[in-house]
DNA sequence: ATTAGCGGGGCACTTACTTCA
DNA sequence: AGTGAAGTAAGTGCCCCGCTA
């Protein structure tokens, strides 16, 4: 990508009534249909602007600054974003002065002239990514055949809009998931090399006990010797022969681990 | 029944732009 | 006022799946 100044590249919307077509004009994608449409005008633009909102909104920059501004409100039951958008065209004829764009209708409406790599960067109001977000928890993906269309028409946003912020969004609960994962494994490593260096510890402890006496288990009654502590079986000379395991320290030891399984050797 | 082409959606990666400290 | 980091809308390429001829 980059700032070249007569790239092909974009993604082209037409709307089509309910329906968009999204054709990109990309010769080396083989699955995607070349489209050759002049004149194409990207989506910069927000939602509907009213007068009386002008003064309230969240003016960043000046229009004259060649950037956008935005207003937000809440019209009706369900909250409209209001944007006043203010377009510089930058690449236009060089003796033009750069002009200012102000939108009075909305963004599915508005197109604005300039070129492909003119890309503004949008911000979508508060109301807009309100509602977006509830849509979200409901499904973090779109029946692209009702859902898209409707939540663009109530949006004021051009379906591929609604589309983009789906993914940016399933991008972004990824991601998060993922630095949860990442801590969580983080602590589990933390935790085993703890236990590892315990093991160790108790390890070259009992080593250097069977240096200096006879094997523990001499010095232990022979029923805490045969007897599991957790099912408190007791095993048998004439059983050790049969399906189930026998429970002796001298043939297997056995670890008793009461988080894990308690009765995995019995 | 199989296959190739196509359209559309999702995802990963990236860019470009905005906002904020 | 300038600047870098963070956030995010949007572009691009690829893959997968369903449909259909």
């Amino acid at each position: 990508m980059g700032n070249d100044s007569v790239s092909n590249k974009g993604t082209i919307f037409l709307e089509l009534g309910l329906s968009s077509c999204m054709v990109e004009n990309n010769s080396t994608n083989p699955t995607k249909k070349p489209c050759n449409i002049l004149n194409f005008d990207p989506a910069l633009t927000l939602a509907l602007s009213s007068d009386h909102d002008l003064d309230h909104g969240l003016t960043k920059k000046k229009p004259d600054d060649g950037l956008y501004r935005q207003d937000s409100v809440s019209v009706g039951s369900s909250l409209i974003s209001v944007a006043s958008v203010c377009v510089k065209r930058e690449r236009e004829v060089k003796s033009e002065e750069s002009k200012r764009v102000i939108s009075t209708t909305s963004q599915v409406e508005e197109e604005d002239d300039y070129s492909v790599n003119d890309r503004k960067k949008l911000r979508l109001t508060k109301a807009q990514s309100a509602l977006l977000e509830e849509a979200f928890k409901h499904h973090s993906t779109l029946n692209p055949q009702k859902q898209k269309q409707e939540l663009a028409r109530e949006l004021k946003l051009r379906p591929r809009q609604v589309e983009v912020w789906f993914q940016n969004r399933r991008a972004r609960t990824k991601l998060k998931q993922t630095e949860v994962d990442c801590e969580y494994l983080k602590k589990c490593c933390e935790a085993l090399k703890e236990e590892n260096t315990r093991l160790h510890k108790e390890l070259q402890e009992l080593k250097a006990l069977k240096l200096s006496s006879p094997p523990l288990y001499m010095q232990l009654p022979a029923a805490t010797l045969t007897r599991c502590p957790s099912c408190e079986r007791t095993a048998d000379a004439t059983s050790t022969a049969t399906t189930r395991p026998s429970f002796t320290m001298a043939q297997k030891p056995h670890f008793f681990n009461p988080f894990t399984n308690p009765s995995a050797a019995c």
